[in-house]
DNA sequence: CGGGTACTTGACAATGGTCAAGTGTGGTGG
DNA sequence: CCACCACACTTGACCATTGTCAAGTACCCG
């Protein structure tokens, strides 16, 4: 099991011996805090099972999901490397099973594994490249824009027209860095349009070129 | 000069040697490109001299500046690690003399030595950090705020109430997310409330506290 | 001294957030 | 099995923040 999670992939046998016996398996029910920002971080984690979500919270409360976080993906390394501290929390969204792999022991493997090391860099990079898009997202375009550019994302994600949110309207708003009302309008208004259809949680692309027309930064009036 | 880049700390005399004999040192004058975003990276850049800006610009044409790079910085490494392409721009802002890093021969070096990929992973998590700062006061911070926060920065890194910046008020709105009319507006009410004072690109900080409780997000009426 | 760039200021428009009051809707306990 | 409750979502009226457009001033560099 440990084998199949990306960090891991190109280990050899003796290491992913070693991997197995630090990490510590853990449940946690929907909705419970995995870790806070500020924290002193003593190691970091592995989602095996459920989902993830890490954000920021400002002083009123209003929420900014960075990214989510699904089975097979790390999250909270950023303090083994940089700070000690973590730099966001982290909730799960549904029950889940994450492994818990303490600081010490990783940073002993990854100077002693090339491979490891590279793993985590691409990890990172990818990582990286995902926060830049979002500052672009939040800062040059509009909400129209960043909400074009998420439906047109899951659609190439299951290679259909017909895509389904696999998150509340309210998460979707608070990762596109706006809240539950003003994307209820601009769905409203896309629809009305005919550029999608929605029902519920199902939303179908009726024009993409629309679509990708706005996802660009277009001025299209919706 | 290789050995006080920061990236290249710790390495053994042999491994420098490979360094040096791999970089391609050149000059740019003020403005002029460095790379450009989804272009194809051949390898990454370490600044010996001057300042660069990283950023994105907009299908209309507004900016946004993800971070200044200083001497001893390195920048254009994501793509060694995932994807290939540059996810941002690079601009010298000052006359600038940059090394120039080849992909090949650096990750054979990285794979070679884990001081190297251990102080690529410290810069890239720093950077991630930088970058979770700038998604969250994008998101969740109103202008008043960035540019307080900005401020108390700049007087903590020379700890004094004396600020000069080092950077044009455009570029310092651009690295806000905002544009220079905005910040204009705001340093003029900052300055009738006396807050701080400004000459040109001299600051000062008259009420520390009430800049503390703007940049914590406090909705002190400026 | 001249020209271009940086910066400022004003009037206006629009995006999106706030507050308030609904309308579903799914899951749980009686 | 159904009623009810909590929660997700929607809609409307309003307003704050910030961007746009336009014009003008200051200032630095050659």
């Amino acid at each position: 099991m440990v084998a199949d999670i990306p960090l891991f992939k190109g280990l050899a046998k003796e290491q992913l011996d070693e991997v197995v016996n630090s990490i510590a398996d853990q449940t946690f029910d929907r909705g419970q805090t995995v870790l806070s920002e500020g924290e002193a971080a003593e190691g970091f984690f592995v989602l095996v099972q459920g989902k993830v979500k890490i954000f920021k919270l400002s002083t009123e409360g209003k929420e900014q999901i960075l990214h989510f976080v699904g089975p097979g993906e790390s999250f909270g390394e950023v303090p083994m490397f940089s700070g000690g501290r973590f730099p966001a929390n982290a909730e799960t969204i549904e029950k889940s099973r994450i492994f818990f792999f303490p600081r010490a022991a990783f940073l002993d493997l990854i100077g002693a594994d090339p491979t490891l090391a590279m793993n985590m860099l691409a990890e990172l990079s990818k990582r990286l490249r995902q926060m830049t898009r979002l500052v672009e997202e939040l800062s040059l375009k509009e909400v129209p824009s960043r909400l074009a550019a998420y439906i047109l994302y899951l659609s190439s994600e299951n290679e259909s027209d017909d895509v389904g949110l696999d998150i509340t309207k309210g998460q979707l708003a608070s990762l596109l860095g706006t809240i539950p009302e003003t994307l209820s309008r601009i769905l409203g208004k896309m629809s009305a349009q005919e550029v999608i259809s929605v029902q519920g949680r199902k939303l179908k692309i009726l024009d993409r070129t629309i679509l990708e027309d706005l996802a660009a930064g277009g001025k299209f009036v919706i």
